[in-house]
DNA sequence: CATAGTAACCTTATTCCGGC
DNA sequence: GCCGGAATAAGGTTACTATG
């Protein structure tokens, strides 16, 4: 963790999942206490079976919360393993980190530095995460499909086509709208684990319909940009990010 | 101005049941 | 048993709005 990073106020406890309760919530074990906890992630991990996975989570200083703790990251080693590597599944913190390099300067190749950063700006009949300086930026923080080689010993799930796709649709439409007046607009992909991989692979029922839109995006000129982070018990590190060129 | 209530956003997973 | 559709479940964050 260098200066720069996004630190938690505390660092994060380390437990296990033993189940996927909802939507919403997961139990997990905590110092051998079992816990109902928030998911902060509505969708799936990857293709995971997240039960008896190590993971990290971040304890509520709000006393009306229902669960205490919230599930930040998860972890594909084996609860044994010493020095593990996390896969942050908080989409809603994504943003949080993302706004931190931004005020801070982390992303000035990006959009320079500096600059005004107003969240949740509307723009048409979307709302798209940041406005810095005359720049939209969508935040993405894709989970659907994890990017990593899965150890022999993790469990998988059968793979559910993805076909939630009308928000994207939307966002990135009202991103290439934004264009006609002569500002930038920015969809920023980011992954909360060390990915390998440069290619978002994004798989869905309604593949053609996206991918015609996302088309259609960056001819009207809407950056693709991609940014990597670590997460570790201690904080969030942005590792690099770089323009995805098509 | 401060607080309380609301709505949008994040975006399906799981369970149950009937029909094979 | 297995498949598939319907019903069910329901936290947190943030911003806006109404009220005193």
């Amino acid at each position: 963790m260098d200066k720069n990073s996004f630190k938690f106020s505390e660092p994060l406890v380390e437990g296990v999942i033993v189940k996927r309760k909802g939507q919403f919530t997961m139990i997990c074990e905590i110092n051998g206490e079992i816990n109902n906890c928030h998911c902060p992630t509505t969708g799936r991990v990857g293709n995971l079976d997240l039960s008896g996975l190590p993971c990290l989570l971040s304890k509520s200083s709000d006393p009306k919360r229902k669960t205490p703790y919230t599930v930040e990251a998860v972890s594909l080693n084996r609860l044994e393993d010493f020095n593990k590597s996390w896969i942050g599944i908080n989409q809603n913190a994504a943003n949080r980190y993302v706004e931190h390099y931004l005020v801070n300067g982390g992303f000035k190749d990006m959009v320079g530095a500096g600059n005004e950063v107003l969240r949740e700006q509307v723009l048409g009949i979307s709302k798209l995460d940041f406005l810095v300086g005359n720049t939209y930026l969508e935040v993405k923080t894709p989970l659907q499909h994890l990017q990593v080689e899965y150890p022999d010993y993790i469990k998988t799930k059968k793979a559910t086509p993805f076909s939630s796709t009308d928000r994207f649709v939307k966002h990135i439409t009202e991103l290439g709208k934004s264009l006609q007046n002569h500002q930038r607009a920015i969809l920023l992909t980011c992954f909360i684990y060390n990915n390998p991989g440069f290619e978002i692979i994004e798989k869905s029922t309604n593949y053609e319909e996206v991918r015609a839109a996302v088309d259609k995006s960056i001819t009207l000129g809407v950056e693709m940009w991609q940014a990597n982070f670590e997460i570790q018990p201690e904080g969030v590190r942005l590792v690099r990010y770089f323009k995805r060129e098509v």
